[in-house]
Order: structure tokens, then sequence, then C-alpha cells
DNA sequence: TCTGGGGTCCTAGGACCC
DNA sequence: TCTGGGGTCCTAGGACCC
């Protein structure tokens, strides 16, 4: 299955391209989102790139260009974002069988035994993706995925091709040696700066080393990443795996010292966690609970604990999660602790037909219609129509969203209305 | 004062066993 | 001063990705 080639088609600004199909006066206006709680830039309109804010930076050090340049500032809104995803990811699976969901904003295909005019091809799908949902896309196409991510790099710089770029052989070469070693797909910053040392300054010097040199001296992803740039696949696609954790966590939008809020809290993402498991049908053996203080602030007493709760079984159980979630963490807090975040990680997913009966433990059918019940609801009427007594009502730990847009596809106060004339 | 969240994989080193 | 060697399992931490 590594044969390639493979296409990668990656949305353009996805975030930013999203608020823009609901609000098209956002169109040719510096946008940015921002992470949970208002962090930090997590995406950026073309204008806004090009005024410097780099990926991640945090609001209050740009907020001066915010003014200056009249930036369209908003908080980010998962469910429109994810729901707009489905409707890319689908209309894309058509063009091939084999796919993998790389992203929110990515996927793969295999394009093997494809005969046509690849670009023509991708030019098409580009085009329907963006006459049907509303979002631009870049194409391309390569010999293996990380061929295929260089080609897509291209897409996006080139305008003139059409979003669209197919790096074929006679064009490698020139074009690896024009990408600097950091923007080499799975070569970050510290990386990058290890191969500089040793004289490896463009993609291209990396495939004229040894890979069996690479692997010695850094490890196999970077052998791989080598061998994948001189056209050889060896990374297959993945086609639906299922998710070997599962984690949920949070910032609060303001520090939490008593013990009370942060359990809520915590109860909480474990409900959404477990929810997530039963949606991917595995069980957990062992839950991960932490929490932290703010690292950034020096100042203060600084407590960062995580603790691992076995469970008696393999479980999908809600309720149960909830008592060793709380269990966990009245093991890790301490009093007299300004807390930002704590958080749950469901480890030992197995699937559930491998799940291991236990001679202590008989399945109790009513929790499991319980489970289910409590599932269908949510998708009916959404998360906040029913939950546990645990996760309270306060909500003292919510983060701030204080620029957020409309559900415009998943709730139906907020469907967009259409008037005749 | 403000600095996200959710994943993957790999490696080193300690514990333990024979 | 000498105080095996090798295998397995587990965990923490570090690197990467979007």
């Amino acid at each position: 299955m590594a044969d390639g080639p493979f296409a990668l088609v990656d949305c353009n600004n996805f975030y930013v391209s999203c608020e823009r199909v609901f609000n098209p006066a956002l169109q040719h206006r510096p946008v940015v989102v921002l992470s949970n709680n208002d962090g930090c830039a997590v995406a950026r309109s073309n204008e806004v790139k090009r005024l410097g804010i780099k990926m991640g930076a945090p609001l209050f050090e740009f907020r001066d260009l915010v003014a200056q340049h009249n930036i369209e500032v908003l908080s980010s809104n998962y469910s429109l974002y994810g729901d707009m995803s489905n409707r890319v990811m689908q209309i894309v699976q058509g063009y091939s069988p084999l796919t993998e969901v790389y992203s929110i904003d990515e996927i793969f295909l295999n394009l093997k035994g494809m005969p046509f005019d690849l670009e023509a091809w991708a030019l098409k799908l580009k085009k329907q993706v963006l006459d049907w949902t509303g979002i631009p896309v870049s194409v391309g196409i390569g010999a293996t995925k990380t061929l295929a991510k260089v080609a897509n790099r291209m897409a996006k710089k080139n305008l003139f091709h059409g979003g669209v770029f197919e790096l074929k052989e006679d064009r490698r070469i020139e074009a690896l040696k024009a990408l600097s070693i950091e923007e080499v797909w799975g070569i970050g910053s510290r990386w990058g700066k290890s191969l500089r040392s040793l004289g490896i300054q463009t993609a291209y010097d990396l495939t004229e080393q040894d890979y069996r040199h690479i692997q010695k001296q850094f490890n196999v992803v970077l052998a791989r990443t080598a061998l994948e740039l001189g056209g050889l696949s060896c990374m297959p696609l993945e086609v639906m795996v299922p998710r070997k954790q599962i984690r949920v966590s949070r910032s609060f939008g303001e520090r939490i010292t008593k013990y009370e809020p942060i359990r809520e809290a915590l109860s909480s993402f474990t409900a959404r966690a477990a929810e997530k498991l039963r949606a991917q049908g595995s069980l957990t053996q062992a839950i991960l609970v932490f929490i932290q203080t703010n690292r950034f602030n020096e100042k203060e007493p600084q407590h960062h604990q995580s603790i691992v709760m076995q469970l008696p079984v393999a479980t999908d159980d809600t309720i149960m999660l909830l008592k060793a979630a709380r269990k966990g963490l009245e093991k890790i807090y301490k009093p007299n602790h300004r807390y930002k975040k704590t958080g749950i990680i469901l480890l030992d997913l197995t699937r559930e037909a491998n799940g291991q009966n236990d001679l202590f433990f008989e399945a109790n059918p009513k929790r499991q219609a319980l489970m289910e019940a409590l599932d269908q609801c949510h998708e009916w009427f959404g998360r906040k129509s029913l939950h546990f007594a645990s996760e309270g009502v306060k909500c003292a730990w919510q983060g701030r969203r204080g620029y957020v847009s409309a559900h415009q596809t998943t709730s139906w106060e907020n469907l967009p209305k259409v008037y005749a004339k």
C-alpha cells in the first residue's frame, strides 16, 4: 500500500475560510482566529500572515497590530469547523477509494493506477470543493506522502498554478534544493538545528546522506523522511485507525484555587472523553488525571502533577470513569495553589470485542442503555441538554470566548436566512 | 494581566528476572 | 579493588504534527 503517487488536499487558512463562508464581509480583510480561551492565534488569513503575526502568537503581543490594521479577531468555533471539515472530506473521498483524513483540514489520497492527467483531475477536485462548500483548498501531488507535502507547499506559494501542483521526478531535485531543512514535514526547529550543524541545510542535502547514518545519529523517523524525499515511499496511507489515547483538557478562564470547581471541570472533561471513547467503539483500562498551575508565572508556587488510575475492568462507562477521575484528583490536588488547567487522558484503549470479562464484574445492561440514551440526547439536543451533577452548574472554569461567531451549520437558531426578492 | 488543545512515535533508563 | 550479562517491561520525557 505504500505505492504512490499520493495527493495531499489541504484547506487554505481553514478556520478563517470557514468564517468567511458565512460572513463574506471578511473577504480580503485581515482575519485571525484565536485558540480556546482567546489565548493565541491558531489561524491567520494571508493578510495577517503578511503582517508578521506568527502561528501561536499570544493575542496580548499583537494587540497593537489589531488596532493599527483593523484586524478582525474571532474566538474559535469548533462545531462550525468540524462540520465544514466533514463536508470537505466527503467530497474529496469521492475522488479515491483510498484516503487518510490526516487532520481537520488535510486529507491524503492514494492515486495508484490513476492514468489520467493528474493536474487536471486535481483542478476539478479543487473546483468542486469550492463550489459545494465555499472552502478554497490546495492540492499537492508527489511520489510519496512527504513529497506530496512539498508539492502542496509549492501549490500554495505559486498561485499561478491555480492552487494545484504535481511534483514530477524531473523537477524533484530542483524543488528540494530550494526547500530549507526546517520546512520539511517531520523536521522541526530542534532537529533542523542539529542537521544544520552537520552541514545539512536543505531538503536536498538530507537525501544525499546515507539513511543508515541518519538512523544511527537520529532515529528511524528521520531516516524514513530522508528516503521519502528521495522518492521511496515508506509511510503508507493509514485508513481509519482508532485512536490510542483520548485526551480532554482546557485552561480555565481564571485561575482556580478551590477544589470543588476544579472537580467540576474535570468531571465535564471526563464525561466528554467517555463520549468520544464510545463513539470510536473502544474501552479504556487506565486513565491519567493531571492538574497544572501557570508555568509562565515563575513567581507563583508551581504544581504540576499527574496520576494514573488503573480501572478494575476495561470500560466505557462514564460513571465508573467519573469515580476514578475524582479519586485521582483527590490524590494530587494541593490547596493554596492557583491552578490554570486540568485534564484527563484515557490510556490503554482496546476494541470492545477484545475487552476482557472480569469474573467479579458483570456488564450492566441498564448502565449501557443509560449511556446510549445520554449519547443520543447529546446528538439531538446538544451537549448542554443533559449532564452529570458532578459537572456542576456554575462552570466557574469556563474559558473566555469573547469574539465567537454563530453556529451556522449545527444549530437551528443560527441557520443563515435567505430572502428572495 | 493576557501565552491552546489533542494527537503520534521514539528513546533512555530503571526495575526486575533468570 | 573486585562486585555478570542479557532480556523484557514500563515510564518519563522529548521530539514532531496540525
